[in-house]
DNA sequence: GTCTATAAAAGGATAGAC
DNA sequence: GTCTATCCTTTTATAGAC
């Protein structure tokens, strides 16, 4: 049980609470009720607003794509297939668990206005990340004509499980996971049938 | 040119608004302003902030309804495939198009929390709008123990492609459409492969 | 680093004249 | 219906004691 600095109680009340009520939804005085601290201390650890919201993000996207990566190889000496099955599910996983995937999507969507310069490069390199790693995967099993199609597929496959989330319940979620995948999975063997 | 309401045009400017910055990052004075009256002005029309806002949310609801319904009648006497991919085109525009897309998604996904109850109700029922248009439609396709499978891979595909407005262009979002149907029309064809 | 006190601005909302 | 004036609350942020 190692203690915590007071900077990483900030970020993490901050992170939940940003998740839940956005950025222009949450107030310094609800973030510094979550920490036990008086709102004036927060300045002594961030130096606007802002500033701490830009923190929070970074850490995320930092985190995520260390998710994305390390998930990856670990999976990397399967085959491709499974790799494939098995990414989508962690990264659904992934997004689905704490307020991980809220604060994420949320601010890949809808970034504050003053902020989204900012916001979209950190999420510029998130994107590279995940298409450098899938692509890899896809070149491993698929001829070159077919691998854009299939990766554009797969990118809209994560997207609608991300986006169904927030819709559904972990089981009903589940299921459509299961049946989105099936399907697809089935369109990438099932090559020039048409 | 028929004259508008001030009513109208509050309703008009706020959905602008609301869409763009959310319900807590919108003020009345942002409203107001954009109209071309005072703020107090506002109060003669609407009885809160809240009220305006969920008059402007119950009607992108029952737009969005209607638009629904509408098109999947003037595509019925196609084929259900090309019913299926009309519909899944047209919804994509429709989505795309002014800020309908951006207050649908935002709403739906991050409802001001005093207001998420009421906001729930009304996309429950387009919900089931959705459901009961779709399901008829692959009912005409595909045998009793396959739809279900088909359903959620294609809401899936709604959903994927709805999240990637945000992201890309139009000529990318396109091509990023038709890979994606693609695989996913090859997939309902390609019955147990595997 | 944390506190109290306080500034300065902006938010939603109401009263009352026209 | 629209305005000015005003109220009350909350917001971000700073000053300065401890």
């Amino acid at each position: 049980m190692k203690k915590e600095s007071t900077q990483d109680r900030i970020k993490e009340v901050a992170l939940i609470l940003f998740a839940r009520n956005g950025f222009e939804g949450t107030s310094l005085s609800d973030i510094a009720k979550g920490v036990g601290i008086k709102k004036p201390s927060l300045y002594a650890h961030y130096k606007s607003k802002e500033d701490l919201f830009l923190g929070v993000i970074h850490k995320v996207s930092v985190d995520y794509n260390a998710f994305f990566v390390k998930t990856a190889e670990r999976l990397s000496n399967q085959s491709p297939e499974k790799q494939l099955y098995d990414l989508l599910r962690e990264n659904t996983e992934y997004l689905r668990n704490d307020e991980m995937g809220l604060i994420f999507k949320r601010m890949m969507l809808f970034p504050p206005e003053s902020l989204r310069k900012e916001i979209a490069q950190m999420f510029e390199k998130t994107e590279n990340v995940m298409k450098r790693v899938i692509k890899s995967i896809l070149e491993q099993m698929l001829p070159n004509e077919e691998w854009e199609r299939v990766f554009d597929a797969y990118l809209c496959l994560l997207d609608g499980m991300f986006e169904q989330i927030f819709y559904y319940s972990p089981e009903e979620h589940n299921k459509r996971l299961e049946n989105s995948w099936t399907l697809f999975i089935r369109g990438v063997h099932s090559k020039e049938e048409k």
